[in-house]
DNA sequence: CTCGCGATCTACT
DNA sequence: GTAGATCGCGAGC
């Protein structure tokens, strides 16, 4: 059966505010070599609040996130992690989206490996761990999301938007008020649960 | 399940 | 020198 490309989002799509991109961007599709993932997960980050890189303003490490939208920030967290951000907003702008989790679609056989784990809810649930388990590193920071080695995809055909849960971003100490955090309300992948009343029973049922 | 801590590196104070 | 957009492990409940 032939094999359709599906069209990377197009720039223009990562030229508005950060916030709507972030929300726009739950349920669209990440792809990295034969590995690829629906996004679950995401966190906008703007240069208003200090939360984000880019608030120091302009240096050699905030370059990328000053730069044209549709590219690819990926920068090392803990000394361990590369994480994944889209460039947002109009050149001149610092902001970006964090991608903090994704649903396993293709090459689950190689993330698993690359994670050393077997589960598929461990293979992409967090910033560092999508990271990993595409096999995206430092070096694809400031390529194009529409024709570099990572591109972001439209949702898959038929699929109607997910309902979009909002809340307070994690692992941040500052700028903790903004409700800037987007989840699938429905995915059992995301990187940790809602507190409180939207928490369900995970006790194992079959989906 | 939750909590606490070590790993490991960069940018900035 | 230190804090950080994190993860995985082990301990304890």
């Amino acid at each position: 059966m032939p094999e359709v490309v599906r069209e990377a989002l197009p720039a223009a799509f990562y030229a508005r505010p950060v916030v709507d991109v972030a929300r726009a961007l739950v349920g669209c599709v990440v792809r990295h070599g034969s590995s690829a993932g629906v996004i679950v997960e995401t966190e906008a980050y703007h240069q208003s609040e200090p939360a984000c890189h880019a608030y120091v303003g302009l240096t050699a490490r905030t370059a990328t996130l000053f730069g044209p939208p549709g590219r690819a920030y990926v920068y090392r967290s803990y000394g361990i992690h590369a994480l994944l951000n889209a460039v947002c907003e109009e050149e001149g702008n610092g902001a970006a989206v964090l991608i903090r989790a994704l649903a396993p679609l293709e090459g689950v056989e190689l993330m698993s490996r690359r994670r050393g784990r077997e589960r598929v809810e461990e293979l992409c649930s967090g910033p560092g761990k999508l990271s990993q388990a595409l096999g995206i590193g430092l070096e694809r920071n400031a390529s194009s999301l529409q024709t570099g080695p990572i591109r972001i995809e439209p949702r898959l055909d038929g699929t109607p938007p997910p309902s979009l849960v909002a809340g307070p971003r994690v692992g941040i100490t500052r700028a903790v008020e903004l409700p800037w955090r987007f989840c699938a309300g429905e995915s059992r992948f995301v990187s940790r649960p809602w507190p409180g009343t939207l928490r369900r029973s995970t006790r194992s049922r079959g989906s």
